[in-house]
RNA sequence: GCGGGGAUCGCCUAGCCUGGUAGGGCGCGGGGUUGCUAACCCCGUGCGCUCUGCGCUCGGGGGUUCAAAUCCCCCUCCCCGCGCCA
């Protein structure tokens, strides 16, 4: 959500940057409000001119009474405010609702640096690392593979939950849980405290963190219940302190989640449909950040420098791209894609997206910094994933498969996996 | 699920019975005083606006009234006990 305040001071500023996402109708968006929050302080001026009035009589009435005079008079007028009142609270409230609806839809202002482009195809590469490993013979579909590695089960998860979810079986289980142990303690070792976070929560919290779209497209709603599953954790966490006032002697506030999250739309189809890039469920280790605004640049390019790291000591091919225009979506001031390399499709693909959400996010969400009865600032609120399990095990089984089916396991991971260097189809076992 | 108690400024709390400017303490910010740390005194400390001023704000919504934190109705959430339970 932007400021009101520099909509109404610099619109221009916000028409220009509009105009780089070549977005007409948010820019007639833009015009609405302006016009709407005109009216709205109008009426507002009006009608705190009527309820002064209205304080004055009755304080009037209040003296007179205790005087022993009599009221009458007063009383006559006073009797007439109140419809005349009512009738511009009536609209007061209604713009206020015209126009917190259309800054909730109007984009947050973008960082100079992101490149103009119409969609993903227009993402610029900002880096790059390693070199993609080149097979002697073909590669396996993931979803392929992991059956004849006996770690995976989709029939029988179709069966009891539809298409989406999946039995994660033997040695894959443990590699989902290495993923998420060693992204963990690295996390840790930065710094961030680990969350465990409710995986449900309340309309109202998640109102502040989603678009309202979302409640359709997204979210899983808990039948006869205010719940809802959450898609990932950075919204608990980014809900966390809602409504608050955080001290800001407590920035940076460095959390790391872990959490499984659900969704309902997981996206069109492309190649090897069965599997776990798309899913209904999966885990995910997330990063997020409240910090001073004067910091946040900064603490973005750590979080990217984080997901790079994760990913390079996997020893997995990736590069970085500067999400473009077209792509960003309307929190991110600026977002980082990072993209590993899947051999099997021949191509990068996103992994970890990282976002500066600048104010926006924390304005929604109520959430100030600064010491109370003191001046106040609106913190910066920056996330990004760690790992997400789902499309890291994909990333693992594509880079790692060897020519016998087997499936080496990355180094960094084998202590979290009891020192197993290699996964095999059960019955080779000894 | 049943019974009871609550929700007032960042935190703690008074006010509610009996309607008439929401008061105090802590914390925090600023100033003053004092040879140190301390103690003490004064001012400030929610949100909004066309900002010397005014309006709004007592969990939310409705009602009664010239006037509601206070009276009436509905709802939400939290806590405690009992029941059930990994």
């Amino acid at each position: 959500m932007l400021d009101i305040r520099l909509i109404r001071e610099s619109p221009d500023v916000i028409r220009r940057d509009l105009a780089k996402r070549n977005a007409p109708e948010k820019a007639k968006l833009l015009d609405d409000v302006i016009r709407w929050d005109k009216e709205w302080r109008e009426a507002l001026a009006n009608a705190d001119a009527l309820k002064r009035r209205r304080n004055e009589i009755t304080r009037q009435i209040a003296e007179a009474k205790k005087a022993g005079k009599a009221t009458d008079k007063l009383r006559k007028e006073a009797a007439d405010l109140p419809k005349r009142i009512d009738a511009l609270d009536t609209k007061i409230d209604a713009l206020a609702v015209n126009i917190r609806d259309g800054l909730l839809r109007l984009p947050n202002l973008l960082h100079e640096s992101v490149p103009v482009g119409k969609d993903d195809t227009e993402n610029v590469e900002v880096a790059k690392w390693g070199t993609p490993r080149k097979f002697a013979f073909e590669l396996k579909p993931h979803g392929e593979l992991l059956e004849a590695l006996g770690g995976a089960d989709f029939e029988r998860a179709r069966k009891i939950a539809g298409a989406g979810f999946l039995y994660l079986l033997g040695d894959l289980v443990r590699l989902d849980q290495a993923l998420l142990q060693f992204a963990l303690d690295y996390m840790i070792k930065q710094g961030f405290t680990a969350v465990f976070p409710p995986f449900m929560m309340r309309r109202a919290a998640y109102e502040g963190v989603v678009d309202l779209a979302d409640f359709e497209n997204v979210m899983y709603k808990i039948e006869g219940e205010d719940l809802y599953l959450i898609a990932t954790s950075e919204h608990p966490m980014g809900a966390m302190f809602m409504d608050e006032v955080i001290d800001d002697g407590r920035l940076p506030i460095r959390l790391t989640g872990i959490a499984t999250q659900f969704r309902r739309e997981i996206g069109g189809h492309g190649v090897d449909t069965k599997g776990l890039f798309r899913m209904h469920q999966f885990n995910k280790i997330e990063q997020f950040v409240f910090c001073r605004p004067e910091d946040s640049w900064t603490w973005h390019e750590k979080l990217r420098a984080n997901g790079e790291a994760i990913y390079r000591a996997l020893e997995i091919p990736y590069r970085v791209v500067n999400v473009c225009t077209g792509d960003i979506g309307t929190v991110a001031a600026k977002k980082y894609d990072i993209e590993a390399w899947f051999p099997r499709q021949k191509k990068y693909g996103e992994v970890i997206s990282c976002s500066n959400c600048t104010d926006y996010q924390a304005r929604r969400l109520n959430i100030r910094a600064g010491k109370v009865g003191g001046d106040k600032f609106i913190p910066h609120t920056l996330n990004s994933s760690a790992i997400a399990t789902s499309r890291g095990i994909v990333a693992v089984l594509e880079n790692y498969q060897q020519a016998d089916g087997s499936v080496t396991v990355p180094r960094v991971l084998r202590t979290f996996m009891g020192g197993q260097k290699d996964i095999r189809p059960p019955w080779e076992k000894g």
